[in-house]
Formats: C-alpha cells, sequence, structure tokens
DNA sequence: CGCGAGTTTGAGGCTGTTCAAAGAGGGTGG
DNA sequence: CCACCCTCTTTGAACAGCCTCAAACTCGCG
C-alpha cells in the first residue's frame, strides 16, 4: 500500500524532486481517509491546520456567499492538491470540498512542508504567496460575477479601487490615477453605458462624484452598503 | 536613488528575508525604464523573459479575446509584481500592462530569482507553480464570465471536463463522475434550469446524451464549436 | 412501491445590453 | 487666448437573453 502510495506521489510535479528519504518519511506522516459521497473532508471557515492530496475519486469544491448562494469553485482530480491554505496566507479554508464519488484523500499538516524550507527560500515562498494573493483574489471576482448583480460588482470594484488607490481629499477620498467608466465596465464585466448609468444614479445620491476620467467616493459607507447588497431590499 | 530603491523594495514582502548583499547584487541588475500614459510595458503573447515591479505610478493588466473584446484583469499599484509568467509556467505574458498614469517600472530577467534557489527548494518552486496554474484557470473563468454568453460557457465547462474527467466508452467520451445540471449552473454562474434547457436542445442535436447525474458527449468537435462561438451566427 | 432528489418544460418579467445620438471636458495648435 | 477636435460621458428607447416562478415528470434507491 506504501509502495503504491509512493509511485503515485512521486508522479507528481510538487514532490518530483524530493528524495526517497524525505519523501517515505512525508507518506509516514500522512493520514489516508476515506469520504463517502456526499461528505465534506472539511467545512468553509474551519482553522487549516492541514493541507490534502485526491488520491482517488473526485470532489467538487463548494462555496456559500454570506447570501447562501452556493457556487462550485472547482472540481478536485486524482491528483491535485487542495486545501493548501497555508500557502495562500489564510488560516481558515475558503471552501467546502465535497466528495462526489467515492473518495480517498491524503493529508498532512502544514508544517509537513514548512520544516524542508530552510530561511534561504524565503524568496521562493514569499513569491508563493504573492501568488496565492492573486488567486484569491481572482476567486473573489469569480463569486460575484456568480452571484451578484451589476450595481453590486461595480461597487465592489470601486470599494477596491478606493483601498487600493484611495487619497483622502476634502468631501471623500479620490481614486488616485485616471479612471474611465470603461476600465470600471472591463474590471466589472458590464458595459461602459450601464457604468455611467449607475454613477449618475449613485451622484443624485451623494454617494460618489464623478468627472472626466475622475471618481470621488464621498459617502464610503453607503457605497458599502450598496456593495453588501442593500440595493435588492427597497 | 539607490538607496530609495533599495529601501523601497525591501518593504516588499518578496523580498523581505533577503539579505543586504544579495539585495544589492539584485538592484545592480534591475533596469529601471519610465512608462508614459498609454504605452504598454510588454504586449500580450511576448516571450516572458522578464518579470517586473511597480515603482511608481499605476497600470492596467488588459487582456483581448479572440472576438477582440477586452478586459482588465487586474490593476497594478506601487509595489505590486507583475509579469511573473516564469512562475506560473508559461513563457508568454498573458495580458499587456498600460500605464494609466505615469509609470517607473524595474525589471530583471527571470533567471535573477531563479538562481538563488537551490535544488533542495524544488518543493517550495513546485507549490508555486500549482498555485500559478490555479491562478490561470480561474482568469480564464473570469474571462469567459466576462465576455460570454451563457451557452458559450457551458460548454467550455463541459469541454473541460472531458477533458480532466472523461472516459472513453462507445458512442463518445462519459464524464466520469455523478454530475448534477446544478452542479453545472454553480461552475458557469447560471441556474440549473438554463443548463438544463441547453443539455435538451444539445441532446436533439445528437451533441450530448443526458441521464440523471450523468453525461455522454458525442460530438466533442461540434461542441468545440460552440464553446467557440459558432452559435452567433445563424 | 413509494418517496425524494434530480430533471424537464412553459410562461412571464426584469436586468442589462445594444443601438443611437447628443453633450462636455481638456488638451493642442493656431 | 480662443477655437477646434478627440475622447470620454450621458441619456433615451427598444430589444433579448436569462432568471424567476411554477408545476409536472422520472429515475433510482431503500
Amino acid at each position: 500500500m506504501a509502495d503504491i502510495d509512493r509511485s503515485l506521489v512521486r508522479a507528481l510535479p510538487l514532490f518530483a524532486n524530493m528524495n526517497d528519504t524525505d519523501l517515505d518519511r512525508l507518506l509516514a506522516r500522512a493520514r489516508r481517509p476515506r469520504v463517502v459521497i456526499g461528505e465534506n473532508v472539511f467545512e468553509q471557515g474551519d482553522k487549516a491546520t492541514r493541507f490534502f492530496l485526491l488520491l482517488h475519486g473526485r470532489l467538487k469544491v463548494m462555496q456559500v456567499t454570506p447570501e447562501g448562494q452556493q457556487l462550485i469553485v472547482r472540481v478536485v482530480h486524482p491528483g491535485d492538491l487542495f486545501g493548501f491554505a497555508q500557502a495562500l496566507q489564510r488560516d481558515d479554508y475558503p471552501g467546502t470540498p465535497t466528495a462526489a464519488a467515492e473518495s480517498l484523500v491524503m493529508s498532512w499538516p502544514n508544517e509537513a512542508l514548512v520544516w524542508r524550507w530552510s530561511s534561504r527560500t524565503c524568496t521562493a515562498i514569499n513569491a508563493m504567496r504573492t501568488i496565492g494573493q492573486r488567486l484569491q483574489e481572482a476567486h473573489t471576482r469569480i463569486r460575484e460575477m456568480s452571484t451578484q448583480e451589476v450595481e453590486r460588482r461595480v461597487a465592489h470594484a470601486v470599494l477596491r479601487l478606493v483601498e487600493q488607490a484611495g487619497r483622502p481629499e476634502d468631501g471623500g477620498v479620490r481614486i488616485d490615477f485616471p479612471l474611465t467608466r470603461q476600465d470600471v465596465a472591463e474590471m466589472t464585466g458590464t458595459t461602459l453605458h450601464t457604468v455611467s448609468r449607475l454613477f449618475s444614479a449613485w451622484e443624485s445620491q451623494g454617494i460618489v462624484k464623478g468627472g472626466r476620467q475622475k471618481l470621488l467616493v464621498r459617502d464610503k459607507v453607503r457605497l458599502a452598503a450598496l456593495a453588501d447588497g442593500a440595493g435588492e431590499r427597497g
């Protein structure tokens, strides 16, 4: 059984360059739970203490939005790693992997990999985390595009710009670089017309103040309310 | 000038753990081109020989779909890395970074970082690549959700499942695990109703064959044609 | 055989797109 | 300094794709 695991694991890119001794030590530390259909390997929000490898079967990773809408972030196939939250700079799991078929997984504590990384390799680890953050942003965007209507997506995008490129100014926070309606449309998957209409509506409510390639956010609180779905009630 | 760069670069997580000697050597190798508004740092599809850091200004990373539709993948803020295609397992750049404001970037050849990684750190590098691939998948999904109508998205999703979980069978390729219409809907950001309607339509054209939690793809070629936008003409 | 989960199909409505055209801001050149 | 032009923006009207709501159907398991 251990031999089967070893050849299987050896075939994965992640462990390709690991020597036999280390690999065996790693395999010895692994848990190998079986997962029946419908069962979850872990739950979204759980503290992320371990990372996982799917040996056999099929998992779908679900996320639930605060409103209760579900979406499938990805499908895990045999040989895929999943639940590597630590690498993404998180201490909880962002989704729930559910068995779509009878599955066999393998798991290790987070440290199982980290302890092998000397201080000299921190650059590699940091690079990985940078990419990990980018991945989370991408997933956030997918979640929004799947489940939210245009106004909320645009509100979220503007709020994000405020955080990342906001410069305080009398009367609000200015987006600190030239930004067209078209740009916002391309960030949110809509048209410049819709964005323009939204900005006009918001401006008449005193939430933002527009301008040519300019945007001033006057009322971040109310914008955040829109982003959280205040529009759909009332 | 070099001192300014050093303290700026030192503040970034990526280089936080690097010693002064190595950091100085790295800075010495860097190019520091200036980019005026509207200019591109590089072009989507260019061979990826270098990676970049934004020191000052603002960039928007654009992608163009084969149909010519544009979308903004992300906005690059000062201190952000970009163009690290190598880390994502690619040899070309997936997007075009355009200056939205007068910008100052810094760049290194890909090897500038890699040479510091001993063979012992391959695990870290591999982990990074795994995440990098996941990031690319996420971007593909964002691109599809932004620019394509439902039928094409669903067609793409099914094709991907065929690649990743297809088992040849007489008369076509079977998706090798229980998959509900709801699942497909949650993968593509639509409703189970729409997916059901699409599958019905496709089945009447002999492209797929449905079943309870089952899907058999009979004509991959025609499905690929739908995914590539054959539906919108005629 | 009955129940529940999954699927199919229809009708109607709404959000957001498409198409069209006019209106402003600001940089440039005369 | 003014006028022009280009790009960006605004707004209207009509259409359409997709969702919502609703209800019936069927497969397969216990």
